[in-house]
DNA sequence: TTGTAAGCGTTATCAA
DNA sequence: TTGATAACGCTTACAA
């Protein structure tokens, strides 16, 4: 065999160098001279031993470079310390901080990740999660489209294994989740428009039917817009994969009636819609204000910074890891976590355009 | 035990309800009335069977929804089929895209797999890779600071694990890897500011001394000035996590002689570059252009839009991936495989601007 | 066509 | 203190 080639014929993963055989216990056990089980003992520490004994077995695993099969181990603890994550999408922003809030607390409590992304595919979703169910995961965080319609979470259900939900916030069927009060903090971006001047507020969402995030933040955005007086400006749904978004504005953009401010139901969304605002020759924020919902780190570092519901990604995923490792503490009701959320002021949130001012910057991009 | 508490004692993961042992080959075969191998034969397709045993061991199967332990098999087999990842960090995009481009391929591939990510912290990274090789992945695919000096590197090398790099490009250790020619890349970028007219471009780098990738596209820039006749602008190293970037690139921007244009190393970093010049009363790219350097789809997003050099992020983690399981087909020259890279354009890179419109636009941001 | 049995790498029980 | 051995869930000769 040529160096640097490799054999694929045996359908293995191709070996840079021909891979020897990895050690087992029982190579270990014939270089120290002493039985598998005492090289078991040593290495885990469990029972007793001379040290003489001890120092040969290490002497002899050192030697080997061994590292005990975690397969075999599993094998036999019919146990795998390993835990698995669904997410819909690891290029959002949102939910790559959210697995690495699991990467952290898992490693910290010596759990292994196996993760799975679904690309908002259901056919890859079934097939992800039968994989996870083989691995034998000893349970699952994930967030799914609509929880009170996932049949992925009535396959879990149906065999038992524990999961935690993060981000989605199911309204009918009762199950374990972690987010944030997505009615109030949708509230508190209105509340906070409004505060602002806004009074044509209008909203870009995912799709209700496929979102129960999409759903409650809608909610909050019609309970405060009800509360504060205010008719409720247009809804544009939009699809999760969605970024050109000037079209389904243009039809709502045009009169003195235009909406001065658009929440955004998450912040893919919302610089989606900043940049379809800016290419239909409006200016954010002097034209319109724009809100989005996640608090994903790059907002702050474009311009105009966006302005945003920030939710705690990082700890929503750590927060889901330890309840489903140790288990929520109380009964039902305890069977939902809500973790603070807070507004985060950018610069696509100003205050509400004057009739003048609008008019000023009406003519200057007209120019343009 | 009350409903919805969960044993934690056990030191087991919590488990919302009583989770009933899961099915193994023994208790379908029991159902089926047939020998466990039978089992093992139908559900493989392996091996002949009557119909009527088929039909009876499925139904079983399913029944008992059995999904076969991919522990015991691998046990069995001596092979997991499963990948491991390792990368510095999921929250930053170029790396979320490479590992959903691995995900492709091995999903593809019938491969499971395994991530780890180490936020730069070397005893992290140890341990990430201690938990793979214990977890018996059959190579790895990762992405390392510097590829020339890697102590997780030089343990895959001795225990002879099949890996591939993804975005290094090592210089003196000839180790299999997927990258662009980060040389020509950067040349790329500083032929077009040239061709923009700018004559003093500056860069901002991650440490040269941790990062392959930073000192190479430092090379190309440095060799494309040389060849436009330019003398070098300044060059700023910042660490991994530095966000804050206003105060190190203050001392440069000051006179008549600062840089119309920055080259940064990677897109994390072009954006806090933007939002430093922005912070410093400057304009992108009326007074100061940036390219970046990944091609990140954000930066599309934002305004100004991100000029960058593209680099194939979820090619280079499906291409990674492919050469571990195929292997390279070729010898040792063939260890490397080059991705094609673009140049998006931006707004954020733009014609150098003229002695007196850059006067123009002194006096227009003195003003605000 | 189907069943018996060995073996994969561990850990744990029980003897010595 | 140490060793022989069974067991975990599966695949696969080999035998019936």
């Amino acid at each position: 065999m040529v160096r640097g080639g490799m054999r694929t014929g045996d359908g293995r993963m191709a070996e840079g160098r021909a891979m020897d055989r990895v050690a087992t216990i029982r190579d270990v056990a014939a270089r120290a001279g002493v039985s598998i089980a005492t090289v078991s003992r040593v290495l885990n520490g469990s029972g007793n031993a001379t040290p003489e004994t001890m120092e040969k077995v290490r002497a002899a695993a050192s030697d080997l470079s061994f590292r005990p099969s975690t397969i075999g181990r599993n094998l036999k603890a019919a146990r795998t310390r390993t835990v698995g994550v669904l997410v819909p999408s690891l290029t959002n922003p949102v939910f790559a901080e959210s697995v690495a809030g699991i990467q952290d607390a898992a490693a910290e409590a010596g759990y292994s990740v196996l993760i799975a992304s679904t690309d908002y595919d259901p056919g890859r979703e079934v097939r992800a999660i039968e994989g996870l169910l083989s691995n034998r995961v000893e349970g699952l965080v994930l967030t799914v489209a609509d929880a009170d319609r996932s049949g992925s979470l009535d396959t879990l259900d149906e065999v038992r294994l524990p999961y935690v939900l993060a981000y989605n916030q199911p309204e009918r069927v009762p199950r374990a989740h972690v987010s944030v009060d997505n009615v109030a903090a949708s509230r508190a971006v209105v509340e906070r428009m409004s505060a602002l001047g806004h009074r044509r507020i209008g909203m870009i969402a995912g799709r209700f039917r496929q979102s129960d995030r999409s759903r409650r933040r809608h909610a909050g955005w019609l309970a405060a817009l009800g509360d504060a007086g205010l008719p409720p400006g247009p809804v544009v749904e939009v699809d999760f994969n969605e970024t050109r978004l000037a079209h389904r504005l243009a039809p709502f953009l045009e009169g003195p009636e235009r909406p001065t401010a658009f929440f955004a139901s998450n912040d893919m969304l919302a610089l989606a819609t900043i940049r379809a605002l800016r290419d239909l020759g409006l200016s954010v924020p002097d034209d319109v204000s724009v809100c989005g919902f996640d608090g994903i780190e790059v907002g702050r570092l474009m311009a105009p910074s966006l302005a945003t519901l920030v939710q705690p990604a990082r700890a929503m995923g750590a927060t889901a890891f330890e309840c489903l490792r140790t288990g929520f503490s109380g009964e039902l009701q305890g069977r939902a976590v809500m973790l603070p959320f807070t507004l985060r002021p950018g610069e696509s949130l100003g205050p509400a355009p004057s009739t003048s001012s609008q008019a000023l910057s009406e003519r200057r991009h007209t120019q343009s």
